[in-house]
RNA sequence: GUGGGAGUAGCUCAACUGGCAGAGCACCGGACUGUGGCUCCGGACGUUGUGGGUUCGAUUCCCAUCUCCCACCCCA
């Protein structure tokens, strides 16, 4: 049996509802805010994580999907042949055009001559790719005449091959890409978006339009060992503040509505008891130099941390201060901290953004431990956190960029962002309330004959925004109502010869049992009207 | 990647120290030919995750492998 794969999963109905309650509320509340989406492809060139996200970082150095785009299979084999006609027949074949690694092969009139030649190597495997294509097409064409065969080769300054049909060649002049090897690329799919929305920040000027509030929803893609909460393909919604300093992106303003979003956002969604974990880890330079005092005061105690520790002060010493063990608390308690490091900017940014914080009533913890993993944050970073996720209790997190779009080649253009896990979203959701998927308001179970009448009123109920169930005349009655139930659905509605005649059908409440005639004409109003009653009674 | 636990019917779980693979729920049919829920009767249901080994005989013991769960590493 195939199964999804490790660390994917798929998600069913009911809990989609929950997901979809998820995605509107935010939606909703992004509106407000004045955030519009963006959609960013789901895989991009390796470069653009390992630039951004950090090469050193365990996401990109060992839990990235990424794979190499090879050069196109078939134009390796024609340039190979281009190689042996060449050597075997001088002059033969005709540069036309040439650059460093293309040139065009002029075949005009030699077009026997270059089947003869292909058909003349079956080793090189041309021939039978092109047969297997033929055959494929047969196959799936019975009975047609025989196709003309198609040999698709990339071409240069082309966006799309040219042709060669096999057996009626028509094509006057064939691109070869003679290096064979246009150099493969190496693609992955994306681990999270900032870098993505960033690329796209850059690549399409969105500077031009000053302060950009764009925010996205989709998967992301991590092979780590699955968790509670964590997964190989999991979701993730987010938004990122970014623009010219000029546009005000750099302000501690952004920081705190950003926050604060987050704040109406979980108490939307009916997560109320939340924590957010607020600390400044300053600026490219202050980390600089908090690195050093870091390196400098762990070196004499390190023997005596686990072994965790130990390997942390050589790699990432600030990730010292994620450790658990109890025994390493009272040392790491006596290492100096980022706050006593940031230069008088920083400082006045991280308390603006507190005082804002305050004057909106939104709660905060102030975390000098917290630090985040990726290379391009600076100053604020902050982390919701939600008890009964096990060890994975951080339900979202984020912080400022202001260096990331330079270190991508782009303007100055500092940011703030977030990204909320929705898998672990959902899942605290789910343990407070329970999926709340809309039931059908009818049922229509239609008697022996009576499935184009039933097809009608479906339709007119659909229109009318009832939710419709459709039986099928062959089932009994019994066996209608029974489904209908089951399904949920407030009314039952009979469509029998009986009904058809006097123009009104039964409608049961299959709540109560009680059971109305009501005429064609009333139905979707009355329908309608009753299931709202019965919805709202709840 | 590391450590621990677990995989038996659609679901939740049984099956003693190795001896015919079971129950509840759900499903399907009937009692009841155009009236559901309740009740009663009947039915279907499995390569015991997969592959190998030990054995007369393996769900049970051994090895490998896959997957899930929990945690570590790490992390939005």
């Amino acid at each position: 049996m195939i199964k999804a794969i490790r660390g994917t999963r798929d998600l069913l109905p009911p809990e989609t509802a929950l997901w979809n309650f998820v995605e509107a509320a935010v939606r909703d509340v992004f509106r407000v805010y004045n955030f519009h989406e963006i959609r960013t492809p789901i895989f991009e060139e390796t470069q653009l994580f390992a630039r951004s996200v950090g090469e050193e970082t365990d996401i990109v150095s060992k839990e990235m999907y990424t794979w190499e785009e090879g050069p196109d299979p078939e134009t390796t084999l024609l340039g190979a042949w281009y190689d042996q006609r060449k050597s075997r027949y001088p002059g033969s074949l005709q540069r036309t055009t040439a650059r460093q690694d293309l040139i065009t092969i002029d075949i005009s009139g030699g077009a026997d001559t270059y089947l003869v030649e292909l058909k003349l190597r079956p080793d090189a495997g041309v021939v039978d790719r092109l047969e297997a294509r033929k055959r494929a097409w047969l196959a799936a064409h019975p009975g047609s005449k025989p196709p003309k065969l198609i040999l698709a080769v990339p071409t240069w300054e082309e966006d799309r091959a040219k042709r060669i049909p096999l057996g009626e060649i028509i094509l006057d002049s064939l691109s070869v890409n003679l290096a064979g090897e246009q150099s493969p690329q190496s693609l992955t799919l994306r681990p999270e978006n900032t870098a993505g929305v960033v690329r796209a920040y850059i690549e399409h000027k969105l500077w031009d339009r000053g302060l950009n509030k764009l925010y996205y929803i989709g998967p992301q893609f991590r092979r780590e060992r699955p968790q509670k909460g964590r997964y190989r393909q999991f979701y993730q919604i987010g938004a990122e503040i970014i623009g010219p300093p000029t546009a005000g992106s750099e302000s501690p303003a952004r920081d705190a509505e950003l926050l604060e979003l987050l704040a109406t956002f979980l108490d939307r969604v009916g997560i109320t008891d939340w924590t957010l974990q607020l600390n400044s880890i300053g600026c490219a330079n202050d980390r600089a130099k908090y690195n050093d005092a870091l390196r400098k005061a762990l070196e004499p105690v390190v023997s005596k941390m686990c072994s965790d520790c130990q390997r942390r002060a050589v790699t990432n010493p600030l990730r010292v201060f994620d450790c658990k063990v109890p025994e390493d608390q009272p040392i790491i308690e006596k290492l100096p901290r980022i706050s006593q490091f940031l230069d008088e900017p920083c400082r006045k940014h991280f308390e603006e953004v507190q005082g804002i914080l305050k004057s909106v009533g939104v709660e905060f913890q102030l975390n000098d431990r917290l630090v985040r993993g990726l290379d391009y944050y600076t100053r604020t970073a902050f982390e919701f956190t939600h008890g009964a996720l096990g060890a994975q209790n951080a339900i979202l997190g984020g912080g400022r960029y202001d260096g990331l779009s330079e270190s991508l080649g782009g303007p100055s253009a500092p940011g703030i962002g977030f990204a909320i896990g929705e898998d672990r979203l959902v899942m605290a959701l789910k343990e407070s309330a329970e999926a709340v998927q809309r039931k059908p308001d009818v049922y229509i179970a239609p008697l022996p004959g009576m499935n184009r009448e039933a097809a009608r009123l479906a339709r007119e109920l659909r229109h009318h925004d009832v939710i419709t169930e459709l039986g099928d005349e062959n089932f009994r009655l019994k066996k209608s109502l029974e489904t209908a139930s089951k399904i949920g659905a407030r009314f039952a509605l009979i469509v029998g010869e009986n009904e058809v005649k006097a123009g009104a059908f039964a409608l049961k409440n299959l709540e109560s049992g009680e059971q109305v005639s009501v005429p064609r004409s009333e139905l979707a109003q009355k329908i309608s009207e009753l299931a709202r009653k019965i919805q709202s009674g709840r």
